[in-house]
DNA sequence: ATGGTAGATCGTCTA
């Protein structure tokens, strides 16, 4: 089972790169980010057509979050139970016997500004979740856009990029850390311990041709998928296409 | 030098 996350920045506009990557990749279960869509306004039909089932919890403009499957999910969760947020950055749900989060975590901003508080609340409201979440579901896969570099190989300039900026801040690392500790595995690094592998270059600087990015985009998976997970990768070349989403797809393979 | 680019929306916010 191949199970992805992807970062798609208005799904409005990328549906072609979505459609042309599903046919190529073949995932059998796909975390959507930034879909930037009223849930009236998904296109859950066209991805019928290709074979996809979704659930989706979406605004207009900003986030909004999808699961998308080659069977259909069960016991949907959106957002983070008991925690109150007007954006729609979680949705949950279970396929076959495994249960998949996505996650779009908030981006903070800059280190101290009031978003940057929101974004650590919200992953300790994440973490109390989850706690409760592994002991449901063994087979868990926690997926997204986390926006957090999990260490220095995973930023093309740790000076630039160090415990006090943010996506990269000590306090932001030792909450993805917190995360980890609960018993879940950074499928990427499961297969590939190089630096300079990474997930999202910045619109600007021409950042991608540089390979000035960082890898913010992560599928986890738990102790007990861990010895299952026979492959990971980051399919960067959706990056090259003609008005590409700023981040390329992030993907497990799972026995 | 507080820049640069993209998306949604149409002046300005978010990333």
């Amino acid at each position: 089972m191949k199970i992805a996350s992807w970062n798609v920045n208005s799904l409005n506009v990328r549906m072609p790169h979505l459609e042309q990557w599903l046919s190529s990749a073949s995932p059998d279960v796909v975390g959507l980010q930034e879909t930037k869509l009223a849930d009236d306004r998904f296109p859950d039909t066209a991805l019928a057509a290709m074979g996809y089932r979704s659930v989706f919890c979406g605004q207009k403009t900003y986030n909004g979050v999808a699961i998308l499957s080659r069977t259909p999910a069960t016991d949907v969760q959106f957002g983070i139970p008991g925690f109150e947020d007007e954006q729609k950055r979680v949705i949950a749900a279970t396929v076959g016997d495994t249960r998949i989060v996505n996650l779009y975590v908030v981006n903070g901003q800059s280190v101290g500004s009031d978003k940057y508080a929101y974004k650590l609340r919200w992953l300790e409201a994440v973490h109390g979740w989850l706690e409760a979440e592994r002991q449901l579901h063994p087979r868990l896969v926690v997926l997204g856009d986390f926006n957090i570099a999990p260490d220095d190989r995973d930023v093309h300039d740790p000076v630039v990029w160090n415990d006090e900026h943010i996506l990269t801040s000590a306090a932001e690392r030792a909450a993805l850390r917190r995360l980890l500790m609960l018993g879940l595995h950074d499928g990427f690094r499961l297969h590939n311990e190089e630096a300079g592998e990474f997930s999202w270059w910045d619109y600007r600087q021409a950042a991608f041709r540089r390979n000035m990015g960082l890898r913010i985009d992560l599928t986890l998976v738990s102790d007990a998928l861990r010895p299952l997970c026979r492959a990971a990768g980051i399919d960067r070349e959706t990056r090259t296409w003609e008005r590409p989403s700023d981040h390329a797809p992030a993907w497990v393979e799972l026995d």
